[in-house]
Formats: structure tokens, sequence, C-alpha cells
DNA sequence: GTTTGTTGTGACGGATTTATGACGAACTGG
DNA sequence: CCAGTTCGTCATAAATCCGTCACAACAAAC
């Protein structure tokens, strides 16, 4: 299923807010919510990881201090396992020391913002991260045009019968649908589903390409996944 | 060959480095190497436009206090060319005074670093600017008159629907739509669609100027792309 | 209406890019 | 140790694109 857009970008979007203030946390949630978004909240770096296990959030707000567990630390730690490797992360960050600001971009944040920040601001950044992720709407299973991609089981259903194939065709088939229309080149898919510092020839992909095609055909779904003649590859079911 | 995995975000970027001392020079040029990018340089103003033109490349780094054309002033005036307008400035600057700051970003640097400042946050700063623009650009979807360039998805539809064509045309139209009214003759075409140090005949820009007119024809949008008789050719939309 | 210079157009051969089948190495679970 | 998979690489076929040319069409100048 896709997410569903409807007073405008990021609509209904699930956004984590992690602090340690509740004072903020309503503040932001509240203003989350006036923008249409579907705010969660989690009281320190524990708390966020639990919620982040139980449902992957679009998006988090991250607060860089924190007892314990700082936002930086929690940061660096979601990029690290495979789950939340690439959720968006704003940091909030009241500091303006030099160094600090370095380290809240290396360490991974997609963008940081600093308080004092007026709402509208803080909602502009946010829907500027929704904007360039994906559509995807994660409950464990992604569905798209006959074709279901079931993370449990590790199954792949074609019109409902299962559809066999080997472990890097499921990440390169899970990578596309959750990145549907996106465009990708040989590095960027070996980046992402042989992982970085991976050497492998760049026309290893293609010959994925060609078997996760090949186990496609037999249901007609093989055409989804187009080639962009000079760049890459990209996964494009119908009206989408 | 084996596929190259870059090693931090920016990595075998473009930067351009302008300042007149050669000291400073050589050492951000370092620096900027050891982090995995491609720096350049230029002594003072006039050799940094004649880069630029040469190659418009992901960042430049300039420095503020130069004789002759400022710093200050070759922000500005890159801001107003349409070929760099939008392209990112890190200015550096020895003052600390308030009022410089704000004249700094006024003028249209996107960020500034004081001197002195350490590799590590020069790093930083180049890696944030390179990390939003790409992002930005990933996101970039340009739509003018029935025709759109989803760089995203790496796809032209006209009227909605997709339109064929080859990587050469397809990078010539959307250079065009990104320079939208002005005109280029072969030679600009050349530099900024094949790239400099490439030899190939003046008249093979027509040819592709054929193929991509040809590919829009069905849609009745070759006519935005007119020929401007003993100099080139234009991308113009009706009423823009 | 020529002349002269510029641009449009179709064709072609070579070059580049992608598809595909095959193969050996590595791994898995008996 | 064996059968069965899966993986990455390669060689070759197939598809597509590229740059150049020759000539037609066109525009401006005389």
């Amino acid at each position: 299923m896709y997410a569903t857009h409807h007073t405008g970008p990021g609509s209904n979007a699930d956004v984590l807010v992690v602090d340690d203030e509740p004072a903020i946390r309503d503040m932001l949630e509240y203003t989350l919510q006036r923008a249409g978004m579907s705010p969660r909240s989690a009281n320190g770096a524990e708390e966020a990881l639990n919620a982040i296990a139980d449902k992957r959030p679009d998006v988090v707000l991250l607060d860089w201090m924190m007892p314990g567990i700082s936002g930086l630390d929690l940061a660096r730690r979601l990029r690290r396992e495979d789950f939340t490797k690439d959720l968006p992360i704003i940091m909030l960050t009241a500091r303006t020391a030099e160094d600090d600001r370095v380290h809240g971009l290396d360490s991974g944040a997609d963008d940081y913002i600093v308080k004092p920040f007026s709402p509208r601001e803080l909602i502009a950044r946010v829907r500027a991260i929704l904007r360039r992720t994906s559509a995807t709407d994660e409950s464990g299973q992604i569905n798209v045009e006959g074709l279901t991609l079931d993370s449990e089981s590790h199954q792949v259903l074609a019109t409902g019968k299962p559809v066999h194939m080997g472990p890097t065709e499921y990440r390169l088939l899970e990578f596309f649908m959750q990145h549907i229309g996106k465009a990708y080149n040989r590095t960027q898919l070996l980046d992402n589903v042989w992982g970085t510092n991976v050497y492998v020839e760049e026309r290893t992909v293609d010959v994925h390409i060609r078997r996760l095609r090949k186990a496609l055909q037999p249901h007609d779904l093989d055409k989804y996944i187009q080639t962009i003649r000079g760049h890459g590859y990209r996964f494009l079911p119908p009206r989408s």
C-alpha cells in the first residue's frame, strides 16, 4: 500500500519524537499534528528503540541532549542497524558550539534544527525529509500490483503464488519495492543491496537483475523492472 | 575494473578552492583530498571564473579577502549568472564581526567558515553542503508546459506519457530545462552536455537536437527547441 | 534569381551497453 | 563426502546508441 497523501506533503506521516522533556515533546507533537502528521513520542533513547522496533517510523526527531544514551549515540546506533540504517533523522539541538554541529552532521543525521526554532521551520524540515524518502508504508509487508513481499517470512508472492528466488534477488526486490519508481545506477544498487565496501563487479548487478526477472517472468511481472540505458535500473509497476 | 565505492558522503566531489595564498590553497587541497574529494584550485577570482566556466564544480570554497575581485564580489557575481546561480558556496573568512557574517550569507554563500578552522570542520561543512544539494537535486523535478523531467526516476514525461530517448538526448534536454530561455552555441552545448575535453564535431549537436526534437514530436513539444541561426539553439516553451 | 552560408535529415558503420547462458567456487544441510 | 543452491565472473550475442557524412532544404545577401 502507498502512503496516502491528503492535505499536503507528508500528510499522515509517522513521526517519532524523541526527547526527555515532556513539555518539548508535547509542543512538538502538537505542532506536527496540526500539520496533519501522526506523531508518536518517546521519553529517551531506550523508549525510542522500542518504539522503532515496534514500528519503523517515517522520520525521527531526535533531541541532542538526553540523559543516558544521548541523541548522538542513538543516531549512530540506528545507522549501524540494518533495519534503521536509512531511517531519516532530524537532530534537535540547543548547542551552538562548533564541534557539536560537526558531530551532529557526521553522526548521520539528515538534518538538524537549532533551538529555538519556529513551528514553521520544523514542519518545513520534516516535509523536506519526507519528500525525498520513499513513500512506502511498511507494515511488515509490501504489496504492489499483484506482488507481495512479506519481510517476516522472507517470502515473495505473485498473484498469491509463492515465487522462488535467491537471497540476493530477494534483497534486490525488497530494495526496489521500498523505492518505487526511483532510478538507481549499478553502484547505488551495490551499495544498498550488497552493502558498502563490498567489492564486486558492477556487471554482477545485471546478472541478478536477470535472475530476478526470470523469477518474476512466469507471473508476467518482470516488466516492472525497467532498464535505463546508460544509467541503471528502476522498479516501476503500472500507474504509480 | 572494480566498482568504486565511496568512502564517505561527497566522495569524489569536485571542489574548487579559490584563494590568493598558495599555502592556504595547498593546505585546503590536501585536506580535501584526504577526505576522498577531488579538489581544484584557482588563484583569485579571475582564475576561478575560468575554472568554473571550464567545468561547474560541485561546491566552491571561497576566500573572503582577495586582491582585485573579493570573494564577496565573486559570490555575488556567481549568483547572478544563470549557470552558477545555485552553485553551493562556502565562504572562508578571518573576520568575525557580526555584520560581516551577515554579509557573507547575504551575498549568497551557503555557509561560511571562520579562520582558523580544523580540517575536520572543513570536511564536515563541505559534506553537509554536498548532502543538502544532492538531496534536493534528486528530488528535483522540472515541470514545464506539459513536459516533465524527473531526475529521480530518470524519466521524461510528455502529457503524462513516457518519452523515449537516448542518454545524450536526455542530458541535452535536462540541460535545456535547467536553463530555460537561454541561447547556447554548439561549443557551449558540447562543453555542458558532452563534457569538456571531449572532441566531437560541432555538427553532432545538430544531429542530437534533431533526435531530441523527433522524440518530442509526437507530443507536439518539439517546437520548444528553437534554432537561432548563426548562433545555436535555445529551449523556450510558450509564455516563460 | 543566384550565390553563399547555415541548418535539417536520413543513412551507415563502429562503438558502447545490456542480455543471456555457462562455469567453477563457495556454501548448506544432510 | 555428497547433492543441491547460490554466487560472482566471464564470453558472446543482441540491442541500442553515437558520431560522421552526404545531400537536401532553407535563409540571408547580393
